[in-house]
DNA sequence: CGTAGCTTTGTAAGCGCTTACATTTTGTCC
DNA sequence: GGACAAAATGTAAGCGCTTACAAAGCTACG
């Protein structure tokens, strides 16, 4: 005689047995009502949903990833929600997710390595049955406790994972090419480059790599293009390219790491009373928002986040019901000439 | 002789025994060493700190939760991602309880309240210390759920909640009435609106109805000022701008309910070759990041999204931990007079 | 040196669910 | 109608952790 030593029972929790009870049959029928309804015969069923319904019965999450070892949670952890490309990636990923049952355990790194890993630590703590991230470079330890845990990752913004985890996005090296070729064919021939930091982000660094890579192969000297890394800020590309308009021979084009730092060479542009495209070429990456919005619009790459948020989603969803996915799929960024490029002089 | 029965144990996963034994302590010294560190000598928690990382230990979330009724885990519903404003205030609630060691586990609604409740029954289930909310339009049921489980709530983007939930927010009405306000004092007196869809929607419906207050209290009849409501999209303002412009007399000032609309009627004033603001004034709402870049800029009222986000996070930070929060705080919107505004021809 | 009154540690009972296995029911075929 | 297989249900053992309570270790004081 010493039951119930510690019911901790205060607020009257509805439980499975309190439902199993109500319908008359044990635990594990409604269990599997909730699980596999198709094992169960119909009657039973109801009378189970009833009761559920009747006592408001809902599931206990925690209780079930316990038992269960699934989480029903998807995480993601991207650089920043400020960014709009990352925010609508995540839209994307997250509805679609949701529409197979899973939900959203979400962290953001502000572009920092080491943070990210702490944050992947902390969702896989959490419990989280798959994980989103952004690009390819990444902490080992990512990696090696993803590995160990057996989590299915899928890289956005990345085309080849070091591991052969799942990847949507583009080559940003090419699509750099591409717009660094697009002006050097309509006649310019004096670079600018102001593009992101490079450091630790695989995305900031291809767009250089193209960028250099198609001047060069055009055959413009490198040593002649002044190169600026600089923080994806308004005000951080308004600075460079005041810089840059000191240098001598003044660039006609200025390639830019994306619209943000583009947007603000336009603006120190209109502020100096340099005429778009007239005086010089601006262009970005990315096509945000506001990219065609800005006066002069904005030639830029669209790169395609809702596209790779769902496919991100797909892939993980298929991982994730024991199917296979596509390794590897390119969404192409394209090309997107605007009002802020046009022939030198 | 029946031993280990079931075990489903694959995975080396390594638990707390196991870091209790090569510790030589109990399951229950590892947890304390876990939660409440002080309360165990320095000698055997060294020990077990040793242990924590020569296993790589990691504990189970949803083991603790279960044990423990607590997730470390806050939700939030938003409307959608692709708004700036609602990414840019997670991005501030999400670092903020990061600090503090909790984790965002995300959905969005897309403006549907039957889905939000959904979402929060998810969330739920999933397992949450705390919610955050937009607005204080919300179903009975998202209330009840929250008061039952004992779940502290914030909501952001409103000052006043119905049943005395944390806010923090600002009076959309009276942003609305100062904005309104200013254009009749620069002499407008033919208005138009272009509202956002009401319905379901305090926001929108308090950005109308300042709108119309500011206006009838200056003497203008509000029977000749052409309203309509339209989805924040670029298109849908463009469309609306249209139609106002055939209405006689045709308004010298248009009032927007959020700053996409706006800049949809700035483009289609581009379009039909109408002079902002010479030939017409456009107000936005909102002052999201595309607002100071467009040409003519926008004449707007600034919400602070980062300083929600952050708030928010704060009040239930606070709740969480047992201290109780100022109930509702006002983050004040602030008239953001551009040049998309001026005293009519 | 005994013991009251702390502090530190251990013991073990769950938290609410899933699921392997056992058992019962149902269906099928001669 | 009986034997057998298949389907439906029940039984009970955990999943990995926290925590109330018990036990043990200390301190200090008479």
């Amino acid at each position: 005689m010493k039951k119930r030593k510690r019911s901790r029972r205060s607020n009257a929790t509805v439980t499975v047995l309190q439902v199993a009870a109500m319908a008359g049959v044990s635990a594990a029928t409604v269990s599997r009502v909730l699980n596999r309804p198709e094992t169960v015969r119909e009657s039973l069923r109801n009378k189970v949903l009833n009761a559920i319904t009747k006592l408001n019965y809902m599931p206990h999450g925690a209780a079930r990833a316990l038992a269960s070892r699934r989480t029903k949670t998807i995480g993601a952890v991207v650089p920043t929600l400020d960014n709009g490309l990352f925010a609508q990636c995540l839209e994307a990923l997250q509805t679609r997710i949701n529409q197979a049952g899973y939900v959203l355990l979400l962290a953001t790194s502000e572009y920092d390595l080491a943070r990210e890993s702490e944050e992947v630590r902390a969702l896989l703590e959490r419990g989280i049955d798959g994980l989103m991230l952004v690009g390819a470079d990444h902490e080992l330890s990512v990696y090696a406790r993803l590995q160990s845990k057996g989590i299915p990752l899928v890289l956005t913004w990345a085309l080849e994972s070091p591991f052969g985890h799942g990847c949507v996005g583009f080559d940003n090296a090419d699509a750099a090419r591409q717009l660094a070729n697009h002006l050097v064919d309509i006649g310019h021939c004096h670079f600018g480059i102001i593009a992101g930091i490079t450091r630790h982000n695989d995305r900031a660094a291809g767009r250089l790599a193209g960028y250099k890579d198609a001047l060069a192969k055009r055959g413009i000297d490198l040593n002649e293009v002044p190169i600026f890394e600089r923080r994806y800020s308004i005000s951080d590309g308004r600075a460079a390219l005041r810089m840059l308009m000191n240098v001598k021979p003044r660039p006609t084009a200025v390639l830019c790491g994306n619209d943000i730092i583009a947007i603000g060479a336009l603006t120190e542009c209109a502020a100096m009373g340099i005429a778009v495209p007239r005086d010089i070429s601006i262009a970005g990456f990315d096509d945000n928002e506001m990219a065609a919005c800005v006066t002069p619009s904005l030639t830029t790459v669209r790169v395609k986040p809702h596209l790779m948020g769902q496919y991100a989603a797909e892939y993980l969803i298929a991982r994730l019901s024991g199917g296979n996915a596509a390794e590897s799929v390119d969404v192409n960024a394209e090309l997107m000439l605007r009002q802020s490029t046009a022939p030198p002089g």
